[in-house]
DNA sequence: GGACCCATTGTTAACGTTCACAGTCTTCCC
DNA sequence: GGGAAGACTGTGAACGTTAACAATGGGTCC
């Protein structure tokens, strides 16, 4: 305990006693009911300021079943797009009244997923949001169903969860039909890591854009989202013939790429154009500054806690929906004519 | 409420009723209390098994006036250095059992930290971390005193509050000490905004260190952290005669710096070397790779959730500490010979 | 064999709210 | 002036857990 303080924090009916009501008037007070004399809430108000009477929450938890809090559960909340993410969700739900507690996990297994749901179950939470960009943590979301409702951000189509997403596949369909508009005869792709849904859906834009194009798809180089990797997949093309254009997952494997060219002596834009995904703010000044995909995470975030609420607090039955955030288009100086 | 439960949960009783023993015993077992038959306890547990019993911490929370959760203030999650810590905070709480409820602050006016700190006191929070990076927010700190255990990540001097933070002064030492070390005349800063505690460290560490050389300090550029900030501070230092190195008081800025002077023909590290801060995952892949200073972001969140944990567990009176971590020296290739 | 200790279990009362219901006092209408 | 509707307030009982204390039983020690 440790906790040094003098007397103990006054309660409802000290209050109550205070302005010379009963304990349920304060409560009316507190919960702005309407049947409260104007006279009688003043001296209520007064006493509660006197006393610096502050409700506690927990009891209060404990009858209504609401907690008012939201679990957020994330995957390594380091990394720009999370960190943004769950930036938006805690702004979102903080502006509607609610707390969030978080549970960043450090890998994805299925059991790490359960474990944080039951965690955070386990504290009452009245919802939670789960940033479940990986196949596999999607899935596990789809089998299990809390007691409480739940919306999956980037989750796939997952079961019978609701989902708030950003369009991936339109977003890699953008940076390739950029490049192909420039004149290149085909795009070149530094992929994510195969279990992400967002590195599917990038491939998935990237191949339809080509295929549309009736230009043919070279074998995508895998990538893990890092900045090294992405230096990999760049030495690799630059010691390849006829590579003109590249699609890069993120932009943080884009700086990779650009560092490796600029070792090799390959000059960007002018014999190879880049294009990345996300638009981190440092992008706008990488040696060329970057042309990329922007992901409106803040968005993203207000969303799925909208959807949350609309789940929790709405009288009707879960709908279930899924709600899409186009991406956009950010031209710069990595990209130029073939 | 909207759920769709078929019967309600169970709570304490209905396990008692299902073993045949008393609630207590059920909370005895489950509190891991040493006197309960071996016998008894399987007993317990398989009930609590078959009813897919689980504890409601929220009652929980009602009797023993600990909720378990802490609470975390900061400013602009979005930021490597913050969500960095952050996220080192919520490993290190979850580990030693608890829940960790954010709030993340997009400005950092006096009331905006003393609103933060009531709302997480209100909700029973056992503790509270804040990182607090500005001055105004370690000052409002020192100031009020909620009912609850306070650590200050980054929180400067401030009063009776516990205080982690990383040696800033040491790193703007490191850094220029480095470029002196190469020959270079004198070094140039590109510092932080002027109410950032580690922004006047950094300030403080380059002043030592050529005054200890005996060396006259340039009037530094100011900046606000942001690449864009960094990039005007690069411009005006490309257009300058005699800069032959540069310490920049952290990496974003540092990626601008170097942009500006890729721009103004200006070669680094031949021409001009460069020194970052922070050591964020890009870093190492910036045009040239930047050498700079590391700060173990991770360590300052696990040794706050140390020094708050002893505060709220010890038996004690506050002790108020101060923890320092020591930050790193980085080499890469943006510093060269003079 | 009686006193005493300890392990084990049960009983009752908090914790601080909100909910359900029952009052009391106006006011208004016929 | 009687009754009913409505405004306002109070009383008692939850909510589900832990704390404090009492009770039981077996063993140990002289």
């Amino acid at each position: 305990m440790g906790s040094s303080q003098a007397r103990r924090m006054p309660v409802m009916a000290d209050v109550a006693r205070e302005a010379g009501v009963s304990h349920q008037t304060v409560s009316r007070v507190l919960n702005e009911h309407p049947n409260v004399r104007s006279e009688t809430r003043t001296r209520v108000l007064e006493a509660i300021d006197k006393l610096g009477y502050r409700r506690n929450l927990v009891a209060r938890a404990l009858v209504t079943k609401h907690s008012r809090t939201l679990g957020v559960v994330s995957f390594d909340t380091t990394l720009y797009g999370p960190a943004s993410t769950v930036y938006g969700i805690e702004q979102a739900a903080r502006a509607a009244g609610y707390f969030v507690s978080i549970v960043s996990l450090k890998s994805i297994d299925r059991t790490g997923v359960r474990d944080a749901l039951d965690y955070l179950a386990d504290q009452g939470v009245d919802g939670i949001v789960v940033v479940a960009p990986q196949r596999s943590a999607a899935q596990t979301l789809a089998d299990l169903a809390p007691g409480v409702p739940i919306v999956a951000v980037e989750g796939g189509e997952a079961g019978d969860v609701s989902v708030v997403c950003v369009d991936q596949v339109e977003g890699g369909r953008l940076a390739t039909e950029h490049l192909l508009s420039l004149g290149h005869e085909t795009v070149w792709h530094v992929r994510g890591p195969s279990d992400w849904l967002e590195a599917e859906g990038r491939v998935a834009g990237w191949r339809a854009a080509l295929a549309q194009a009736g230009r043919a798809a070279p074998e995508p180089l895998a990538g893990d989202w890092s900045p090294r990797s992405g230096y990999e997949a760049g030495r690799s093309l630059a010691s390849m013939a006829g590579v003109s254009a590249v699609f890069v997952a993120n932009d943080q494997m884009a700086l990779g790429v650009l560092r490796a060219f600029s070792e090799q002596g390959v000059k960007v834009p002018d014999q190879v154009s880049v294009v990345g995904f996300d638009d981190i703010p440092e992008s706008e000044f990488f040696s060329p500054p970057l042309t990329t995909i922007r992901q409106d995470f803040d968005a993203v975030g207000r969303n799925s806690i909208e959807v949350l609420l609309r789940q929790i607090e709405g009288e009707e039955p879960p709908a279930c929906e899924r709600l899409v955030v186009p991406p956009s288009f950010v031209a710069r100086a990595s990209t130029a004519r073939a």
